[in-house]
RNA sequence: GGAGAGUUGCCGGAGUGGUUGAACGGGACGGUCUCGAAAACCGUUGUAUCUUUACGGGUACCCAGGGUUCGAAUCCCUGACUCUCCGCCA
């Protein structure tokens, strides 16, 4: 959420972000709705104070045993106008929150102006694309003739989307995922958290999700819950209305959980094989950190999910998100695609994100600065990494002219575990 | 799902419907003292919002939302959460 009073003093700068953004949010609207508000809070205040000094009066009054009915009544009709206004206020108070949700945050100067994401920039490459002496296969075939993935029978139990691992690719999966989470915790410094699968509304407003994209989520409708489409839903409101102190900061945690999600309007794009999926497994990153060093964090975090493709050997990019293509909720993101020699694309399997105080705001997360002061802290999140892809990137790039899968190198020890 | 108890400031913990932003204790911070520290003593210890160039001032906030009242932390209703007991269940 924007700051009102900065969007107060910043209406251009505010307008062309929400434009920049693709985004459609009635600037004018809360404009007027602000200045309803202040106006009704600044004649509520005023009648509250003079019935606060009449009741003081009347307190007096009855205490020396005096005829206090002239106030009274006096007060009594105050009570009415009072009560008309505070509800007047408490509408008008709602209706700017409700109104400020709408509007996205604001790309930071460094950020691409374009409208999709051929305006996306490159950053960089790593590493090459693997040549191979055969025709290299796409992921499914491997998957398959390799036994690795059930993916009619997942649409069978659950729905198209919804994949199953059989056997050694359970345990790929899972070694995939181990391997991550540990990375990030032994090498990285990261806390791991393990969080709830369903959140209530005010989590998913608190990151973002809501209420622009509630049609791309499942819900519960018995609980009003919904099921997560990332782990920085959760870990990001962990701190939910809380005051860190300066001390505490930077927090850094690592969850993998699974991800649910609706892709609501992008049916028959990319559906082949574990390309895009209802749901799927991700390592997330998420840091809570002083304003000041959120840009460096960012940097930082790209660097930890690049170090993941890179002790895979993967080959892949790094693109900066122009604003047509930043989320609603980010100030600058990276993302980091992978390269599907069998499939001869990128694919995307991070998106690194720096949120400024735009998540702070609205999840109400706040810490206790060097001076004492209370500001909102800046919350950044980065997928490290999402599996599905990488999965498919892994069995194409390792895969032999026979088709078997070959086992990267930093794998054995999570795959072959003995107990 | 049924029955009961609770939710006050950083923490513990008072609080009769009328100077209660909230006693008291602890912690933290600043100061005096000290070579330094401890102890002791003195002081400080909110958030939001409106207004003001500023100093300052007003208002709201004792889980949340309603209600009663001239006036509510204090009375009533609803909800959330926590704890205990019972039932059900991985």
């Amino acid at each position: 959420m924007i700051d009102i009073k900065f969007i107060r003093s910043n209406v251009d700068a505010v307008r062309t972000a929400i434009r920049n953004k693709n985004e459609k949010a009635d600037l004018d609207a809360i404009l007027t709705l602000d200045e309803n508000r202040r106006k009704l809070q600044f004649d509520f205040d005023n009648l509250k104070s003079h019935q606060n000094s009449v009741s003081a009066t009347i307190a007096a009054k009855k205490k020396a045993k005096e005829d206090a009915r002239v106030e009274l009544a006096e007060m009594s009709k105050a009570a009415e106008a009072i009560k008309q206004i505070s509800a007047a206020l408490n509408a008008a108070n709602f209706e700017l929150e409700k109104a400020l949700l709408t509007i996205p945050n604001l790309p930071q100067p460094e950020v691409p102006v374009g409208l999709d994401e051929s305006f996306n920039e490159v950053m960089k490459y790593w590493g090459e694309k693997p040549n191979f002496a055969f025709e290299p296969k796409d992921h499914l075939e491997i998957a398959n003739q390799n036994g690795f993935l059930d993916l009619p029978r997942g649409a069978k139990i659950s729905g198209s989307g919804f994949p199953i691992y059989t056997g050694k690719g359970a345990k790929l999966e899972r070694s995939i995922i181990n391997f991550m989470l540990e990375y990030h915790l032994q090498k990285h410094g990261y806390e791991e958290l393990m969080v709830p699968l369903a959140v209530n509304r005010k989590t998913m407003t608190g990151t973002g999700q809501l209420p622009k994209l509630e049609e791309d989520m499942y819900h519960i409708d018995l609980d009003d819950l919904f099921l997560i489409p990332t782990a920085e839903v959760p870990v990001t409101n962990f701190y939910a209305d809380e005051v860190l102190s300066y001390k505490d900061l930077p927090k850094c945690y690592a969850a993998y959980t699974p991800c649910f999600r609706r892709e609501a309007g992008s049916y028959g794009k990319d559906t082949k094989g574990l390309q895009r999926l209802h749901q799927f497994n991700k390592v997330e990153m998420v840091r809570f950190v002083e304003p000041e060093t959120s840009a460096t964090a960012l940097e930082e975090m790209l660097a930890n999910a690049e170090a993941i493709l890179q002790a895979f050997g993967l080959h892949y990019r790094v693109l900066s998100l122009c604003t047509g293509d930043l989320s609603f909720a980010s100030q600058r993101t990276y993302d980091l695609e992978v390269w599907a020699p069998g499939m001869q694309k990128y694919l995307e399997v991070s998106s690194v994100s720096n949120f400024g105080e735009f998540q702070a705001r609205r999840a109400n997360i706040r810490y206790k600065d060097k001076e004492g002061k209370v500001r909102h802290l800046h919350t950044l999140n980065g997928s490290g990494l999402a599996t599905p892809r990488l999965m498919i990137a892994l069995l194409e790039t390792y895969q032999q002219a026979d088709g078997s899968f070959r086992i990267p190198a930093v794998l054995q020890p999570w795959f072959n575990i003995k107990l």
